[in-house]
DNA sequence: CAAGTGATGTTAGATTTTATGACATTAAGT
DNA sequence: ACTTAATGTCATAAAATCTAACATCACTTG
């Protein structure tokens, strides 16, 4: 699935081919890179790359601008959009860290009880307290 | 996934891109085109373009190249590869066509018979020689 | 209503990309 | 050595794109 991800973001349509697809003009696709709703590539030679993603989002903002949202309010959207992604990212991070704090942990018990798991016999195998901080 | 090939036979890429992709020079992409191994579409400019199943056969190419095939032989495997799926549509679209017919004339015996299912009373439902041709 | 603003159209001039065709080169086979 | 297949290189023309500026058109608002 990751590849998929990677060729759908990869930047390898001029903006002539993303016209047709889209049904935009170059004028109006232009503007709303000016207005940051898509960032666009460049190649070597200044011309704008576009991926598969950039068109998806271009016709998601055709849809809002023909259900009568302005630009500013587009923004808004994909502001709040993005934000809600980082504290799903940061909120999925945290629990990794933990998971791998709980593992590293556990790790270290069996190093000092000699490569076997921690037993009743090394302490209290209820007495979370320390990794729940 | 009718969507998914459709994508993947639109022809969007510029020979730019192509070349980045596959790594080949634009003479080289033209004279597999020459030699009839790929045939991009044009735009209404001229320009040539590419689907993404150019850019795999392109690098199908560049492999049997690397591996010592030339390219007439190339040419061979494409051939016999487009012969074998011929004959397997064909097969597949003989089948279809038998059982369309049986669902057909099927239909047709119910509506013969009042919108019920040809049975017993109607006529020897095991006899399908007509249906053999 | 006049003025301002947002979204888009249009145009000009420069730059980049691609097309075609010709000739050159290089490697391999006979 | 001579051919041939595959590719490189170059010149010239046409198409695509870039930027920047000015124009238009529909709304909104004082």
């Amino acid at each position: 699935m990751r590849e998929k991800e990677l060729r759908r973001s990869m930047s390898v349509l001029p903006i002539g081919t993303v016209m047709k697809l889209t049904d935009l003009t170059a004028r109006q696709i232009r503007y709303y890179e000016q207005q940051g709703l898509i960032k666009p590539s460049r190649n070597e030679g200044n011309r704008r790359m576009y991926s598969l993603n950039d068109v998806d989002r271009l016709l998601e903002i055709k849809d809002y601008l023909d259900e009568g949202l302005n630009i500013s309010g587009i923004k808004e959207v994909y502001r709040k959009q993005s934000q809600l992604e980082a504290e799903k990212k940061k909120r999925q991070e945290k629990n990794l860290t933990d998971s791998d704090v709980r593992r590293i942990l556990q790790d270290e018990f069996m190093n000092i009880a000699g490569l076997k798991p921690p037993s009743s016999t090394f302490n209290n195998p209820n007495d979370y307290t320390k990794f729940n901080s």
